[in-house]
DNA sequence: GTCTATAGTTTGATAGAC
DNA sequence: GTCTATCAAACTATAGAC
């Protein structure tokens, strides 16, 4: 593979495990070279790091496109739900909650900002197709027609206090029954469905 | 003021910012002394660390505490909406967020564990409580009656949500418009009454 | 309790041989 | 591209004078 590559993974996976104050020498240690041969690859430790964030970042969005694409036939309990999944998936891997939670907290406020910019704009892009989708929901006559926007929101708040308790809990909440009933707690108030149980 | 709770406070406000790797000798500076005269009021960075994370956690649980005996006497919305609201007011201060934020992402693992372990055994406390309460106001009318605990977690994920939303978008969430119909969101979902727009 | 002086380690980064 | 050698800086921590 890709030395280049080598690194950018190496960096991921100590990122996760200890944020931004992974030390040089240790991704030397994992790729199998010397500290000085990182600087053929890249001019300085924040470059290593600039790149695999947003490396990672592109990927997950690349995912979830993916997955929006893939729900937009279905009714929208079954698209809502399986979103939900989704995210509860690719969250499954700890290191990947970690990984996200600590880039609003880098110390490094030029690359905090530069990741930071980068996940609000992928944002407002997939919540502007989620907002569709709910749209049709409530006009398809599946949501209760007295709902807001705001219900959105709480759909998305939802799913980030769910894996919060994912990382507070790490190895307790794996089976993912508490999420799933979260869930239904949600849909059980948002549906026009009288007796769904 | 005493110096040891001087330098505590300093320590306090340079994780907020910092995370783990705050340096002692920012910590003196703050304080206006050298840094190895911190040694003679700890024994070492950990220990100030410690010592600081869980006078913290137990400042932020007694004020919880506070609150949740002064919603008792309320009916169920405004008892929930005073929490909501209660948690939204606490996390106004950016430095808080951090604090929170950055416990479960530690480095060092014993300081970690142990500050967790603190908070899980406060947290389920209190939720027991909340639990109680959430109770008496399905059995009083005001809550729908087919509604499942797991509503209650729901409400709890939606806290955190909000708080995730105030942390990755600094100074737009602080006007706490988006937080309040988030909350009206939820209760519109559980609420019993039918036309409570 | 606070200081100066200092030890011992680790860090990010550079120079230059191969 | 990778190495050895090396640098300056920062870090936690200790010794010992006052």
């Amino acid at each position: 593979m890709d030395k280049k590559q080598e690194i950018i993974e190496a960096a991921f996976e100590l990122f996760c495990e200890k944020g931004y104050h992974l030390s040089l020498s240790e991704i030397a240690n994992v790729v199998g070279i010397k500290t000085p041969s990182l600087y053929s690859h890249f001019n300085n430790k924040d470059e290593i790091l600039e790149l695999m964030i947003h490396e990672e970042i592109y990927r997950y969005y690349r995912f979830l496109e993916e997955k929006i694409i893939e729900i937009e036939p279905m009714n929208i309990k079954e698209a809502m739900r399986g979103l939900f999944k989704f995210f509860m998936a690719y969250f499954s891997e700890y290191k990947r909650l970690r990984f996200w939670r600590t880039i609003p907290l880098i110390p490094n406020e030029q690359l905090r900002n530069s990741s930071s910019r980068l996940i609000k704009e992928k944002d407002s892009q997939y919540k502007q197709q989620l907002q569709a989708y709910f749209m049709k929901g409530i006009y398809s006559g599946e949501i209760k027609p007295d709902v807001t926007e705001s219900t959105l929101h709480l759909y998305l708040c939802m799913i980030q206090g769910v894996l919060d308790a994912m990382l507070l809990y790490p190895n307790e909440y794996q089976d993912n029954i508490f999420a799933d009933e979260v869930f239904e707690a949600y849909w059980h108030g948002i549906s026009a469905m009288k007796a769904n149980k």
